[in-house]
DNA sequence: CGCGATCCTGCAAAGGTTTGCAATGAAGTA
DNA sequence: TACTTCATTGCAAACCTTTGCAGGATCGCG
């Protein structure tokens, strides 16, 4: 490794004494049990001595030590956050809103990455089982049975996907890939092509189903490209196909490969909106800085994020983890249930479409469009409403 | 929270069955301490009976307590990740790159997201000291002296900030804004512009440091504009500033604020870079996905958060956390060396900066110029070196 | 055959906290 | 006054693992 080291100097430092209850206990003069108290369950402790306690505490700086609380608690008040791509930007707005939910609630988030890989994700799982009260699995590439199989080891919540029997957030790209269609058909377009994501994508399957629905409903005819990596460089490497097949409107699995598709088809000489209509999927920052800027169908990313923390607590809140007491270890079962929230989507039209081959022709051409139905609050600016939820 | 249940299902499940060391000891007819020594000291125990044991373990599906084993040992195998920003596509790199890096040394990262609060910063310390074994603070915005406090408390590295007798990894932001400013001067602009990012960023000292140095040499005036919030928004915020200053290029503190500023002159109908250019840092991934292409000065992000990592383990490697055995307690100092490491950082020259108004006139105006000589690869394309380090 | 060395394994303490139970004292009731 | 109730606190077990120490077996060597 090629570093070069600027400053190599030592420095004095006391060891850091670590402080326990017992030097608290012995500073105010109680028992331990009596400080455990004073931090777990306050109202079983005399105002006088709480006070008392409270003040030697902040004195000598203690903190609990939570590798202990969670060894006789069994709960960690850990959770793990398993992603496919961190470099997505889809990713860190959930993630933040995650760690920011959880940390209201006293929790910590681990995060870890997978690189879409499906091994990974499995042995993250395993791996963080010990260490977290729950895992929240977000777009998780592995089958639905392995998915099945690992919640028997560790409270899973998961994200972008539909698992019978897990708790799931989901987002309606469903009605966010008609409302996409839609859009397009309602522009002129009659011939559309759908740029497929990974395969083993919940979301990617249901922007299949959904976008052929509504693409036949309206009389057009849609064409399957795909899977593809769900980058960039996955949308510019099918340009030349979007090309050939003749299509007038492309809705991609999401922005990065529309964005990508948009540069690649511009490589080609082909422009955009003017020949070929880009529709994405997310509405990442990044959609609002390209030019064109992407007309895209928002997905409400933080929202997700939060949900699925206050479902992953909610459940691990109902059934605490490991046998409490001793003779409670009998492995009676565990009836819990499970919901799944299913989160809106909204279209948002900005510049990367416009009128198709099939426009009325009263239509004015290439021409800038005003607000669209599908989006209040007009265009190149999220709706509010965007975290709710639609009845389905 | 407007959610709809979609399904609300109960399902049967076994109660997570705790497997622990106990249980293996059992099933494979060996004292706990033996299982236990297959795990952490393989070396110390019968072949015959590892394997014995090891089947057994794999059977059962047991994995240790971390938290038992972190109890004991004073270790608990995890690293924090303090980030101002999440959002901000400068860090997702880092954070990826830090967490696969200390998941090949088994170590598991928490993540948590400052908001570019100060106070923010402190108590996450705080809170995660006892949890980890060590902590990253990335692009910190809390004062010098304040780290240096907190760093008697838990083990730090500090990421893009330089603080005497702690391990630092910085980006070598000088050297990129020395080379941006000779970029610009040598396309003949002679009012330069500086975009300042957040009053308390070290990189942002730097910077205004060697800009300045920079411009003298180059006879050109540095105009600082700052402080500004490193995003988008604090970009587009400073563009009729920009306008009215008169400077023909402008440095922003990163691309960000730089991409921000083009669609802020852009809306005011100053073309870029025709009669403004403009320089970016960090080279994030949007910048390459934006029109114009932005020139920026690439920081090896991935590098540092391997880096950090690696100098986190070391350290901690040396100085074990918490009293071995009793009576070892005695809070004698310990003697530890800390290094700074400098990572090279490289201008990448793309479409967002062009001649200036001083410009000789056999240079062509206005037309796309080729590769750079600070470019080796070729614009576009963040060298290979990107990661290595640079003798200063 | 005896002795030490080596290898493997068991024993038990320790680590910091939580929590059921019991003890204490005070206050309230009959 | 005697008895009950309640609030507060102490006691000690338990959580799961690691590790220093010692015991036992096996082997090599003189």
């Amino acid at each position: 490794m090629g570093h070069t080291h600027v400053t190599a100097a030592t420095s004095d430092e006391g060891a850091a004494v670590p402080v326990t209850i017992r030097d608290v206990a012995r500073a105010s003069g109680v028992h331990i049990s009596t400080v455990s108290r004073t931090f777990s369950a306050p109202h079983l402790v005399n105002p006088e001595t709480r006070v008392r306690v409270l003040a030697c505490a902040e004195d000598l700086g203690y903190r609990p030590n939570r590798a202990a609380r969670a060894l006789i608690t069994g709960r960690t008040h850990n959770i793990g956050l398993i992603i496919a791509d961190i470099a997505n930007p889809f990713f860190p707005p959930l993630i933040k809103a995650a760690e920011s939910q959880a940390r209201h609630r006293d929790y910590h988030v681990f995060v870890a990455d997978t690189n879409e890989d499906p091994t990974a994700e499995e042995e993250l799982v395993h791996a963080l089982a010990k260490q977290v009260d729950g895992v929240l699995l977000c777009s998780p590439r592995m089958s639905n049975s392995l998915i099945e199989q690992l919640s028997r080891e560790v409270p899973l919540v998961v994200v972008n996907r539909q698992v019978t029997g897990l708790p799931c957030v989901l987002m309606d790209v469903g009605q966010g890939a008609r409302s996409a269609i839609e859009h397009l058909v309602g522009l002129g377009h009659r011939s559309i092509a759908l740029l497929g994501g990974p395969r083993s994508s919940w979301t990617n399957r249901e922007m299949r189903r959904a976008a052929g629905t509504a693409a036949r409903a309206g009389g057009a005819e849609l064409t399957l490209l795909g899977p593809n990596a769900p980058t960039e460089i996955g949308g510019s490497a099918v340009a030349e196909q979007v090309r050939r097949s003749g299509v007038s409107a492309v809705l991609a699995y999401n922005d990065l490969m529309a964005i990508g598709l948009i540069e690649g088809l511009d490589a080609l000489g082909v422009r955009v909106p003017q020949e070929v209509s880009v529709v994405g999927v997310d509405d990442i920052t990044l959609s609002r800085l390209t030019r064109p800027k992407l007309t895209t169908v928002a997905t409400p990313t933080g929202a997700a994020g939060r949900t699925a923390v206050d479902m992953l607590l909610q459940q691990d809140i109902e059934s605490p983890r490991g046998a409490r007491g001793p003779g409670a270890g009998t492995a009676l079962g565990v009836r819990r249930t499970t919901a799944q929230v299913m989160l809106q989507t909204d279209l948002v039209i900005r510049d990367s479409t416009g009128p198709g081959p099939h426009a009325r022709p009263a239509r004015p051409l290439a021409a800038p469009r005003g607000p669209d139905p599908h989006c209040p609050a007009g265009p190149g600016i999220p709706t509010a409403a965007t975290g709710d939820a639609v009845a389905s």
